[in-house]
DNA sequence: CGCTGATATCTTCTGCCGTAAAGAGATCCG
DNA sequence: CGGATCTCTTTACGGCAGAAGATATCAGCG
């Protein structure tokens, strides 16, 4: 399911998201006895532990020790508390790198982070980019990134579309191995039974296999050895990663030296 | 919501995927109204309509004049029928590309027809990635595309990078624009709207956003202009795919040319 | 032809979900 | 103390996937 957040009262959401309500001093009527950071960090509990697909306003408030229509004193939909636990992931991200290697190695960092990051928290992958969350973290995660970007010289056009190509890569690689994470719990069979049964059944249901896909049986050949209880795909996943940063980062660096070094104009293909 | 395959009978999803099944001539009871093709296409014709989101087996069933229940005789769960929508769908696509250019223009057509693909069927884009379908055209799209890249003489294991980036820079462009597409009817604010409305709010709530995130600032000047009635987000998408593609295939190049090039189009020590 | 048993289809039911509406009870100001 | 206001619960609605079981439909046999 992609997330969108309700089109309820956008002021009182971004209000949420950069907590710019008043302290509101002595008003009639019980102390609150929750919090909207209580009610996030609960959620992301839940969704750390069980995914996305589990996360239920019902379990939240279940875990706060009341219902789950209590959370809607404090946040106005399932939506909006999903967009505020998406900024407020994202804060346990660094916002600044070290430049003095040049932008090359301060990207790579910056591309690990992210990575980690998506594997601590998966169900962030969930949440919808289409329309920007607008919070104060998402906007500090892109300020990291283009910080560092600016130094290769290009002009914002063109960056626009390595910051994308940059999201896009990280996001996709970091889904494939959070999917493969949470499959196990969420289908009750382990990697290896799962690829064990699956490639035997494809064999007996699709013979002469290797003539119909040449280029499939192919690619699949020279297949590097996982570590010591490394799970199959992941390793093959950390492979890619590590190879896909590098072709991206040539084709940044090809980029800059089309366009000259730290001074020079835009040319377009 | 990330769709996985309910763990029921691997056997019978492969035979249904290859569809190997037994003609099974004449049995006792009465003749099978509808059939799994009937399933799937209807399936598909809902999704591609309102969208991933509002597909349900009673939806389905109700487009064919049956119950949801009904589907469940020819198809074991809601997750094997995902599996066959995603791999009929993906039947559309071409499976030889002219390589008479070289393969980058052959890799450009081949990602263009992709993203195509992925704009007509945005729902597809919510199959999980983590355990292949393992249908014949899923196959068939990757083997396509090893076709185009053994070309360059790269050897398998920095292929399965490359052919990773290409498929999550993919995924990661049409999804933006894909939920894009799907935010207005999903919350009844049109796009132009809602940039609107969030900008102005964004100002009010985050004073001094300028001076807080100069990079962000920096990096959404010198935006492009939208053709005619071109949504404004759809164009910095299309902008930035283009951009990031051309950057990619660099990469792609620069390690074509670190390991030699390919002289013999096959075959390199 | 009519019966029997297999099979397809439909109905009913369970237990989830998000959230609207209404109200119980706590707490403060005047 | 009285009324206003707030938190939180209860109840209810319509939706979902799917289990269990009832019913309708047909082939083949006598």
């Amino acid at each position: 399911m992609v997330v969108f957040a309700g089109q309820g009262d956008a002021r009182r959401s971004m209000a949420l998201l950069w907590r710019t309500e008043e302290p509101g001093e002595s008003r009639p009527g019980p102390k609150p006895g929750l919090s909207v950071d209580l009610i996030v960090d609960a959620a992301i509990a839940v969704a750390d532990a069980e995914g996305m697909a589990a996360l239920s306003m019902r379990k939240v408030g279940e875990r706060l020790g009341r219902t789950g229509m209590a959370l809607y004193t404090y946040v106005p939909s399932k939506g909006e508390l999903v967009d505020l636990m998406y900024d407020k992931a994202l804060g346990e991200l660094p916002t600044a790198h070290d430049l003095a290697g040049g932008w090359r190695p301060a990207v790579t960092a910056w591309a690990g982070h992210l990575w980690h990051f998506y594997q601590r928290h998966p169900w962030v992958l969930q949440v919808s980019q289409a329309r920007p969350v607008l919070g104060p973290n998402e906007f500090a995660l892109l300020e990291s990134l283009v910080a560092i970007l600016r130094e290769t010289g290009l002009r914002p056009p063109a960056l626009r579309g390595v910051v994308s190509l940059l999201f896009d890569f990280v996001r996709g690689a970091a889904r494939t191995v959070a999917e493969s994470r949470q499959a196990p719990s969420a289908t009750g069979v382990s990697d290896e039974e799962w690829w064990h049964t699956r490639s035997r059944l494809l064999e007996e249901v699709a013979p002469g296999f290797a003539a119909r896909f040449p280029m499939v049986a192919w690619i699949e050949s020279e297949a590097g050895v996982p570590g010591e209880g490394e799970p199959y795909l992941e390793h093959q996943v950390n492979e890619a990663f590590t190879v896909g940063l590098t072709v991206l980062l040539d084709g940044v660096q090809a980029a800059v030296g089309r366009t000259g070094p730290p001074a020079g104009p835009v040319t377009a293909p």
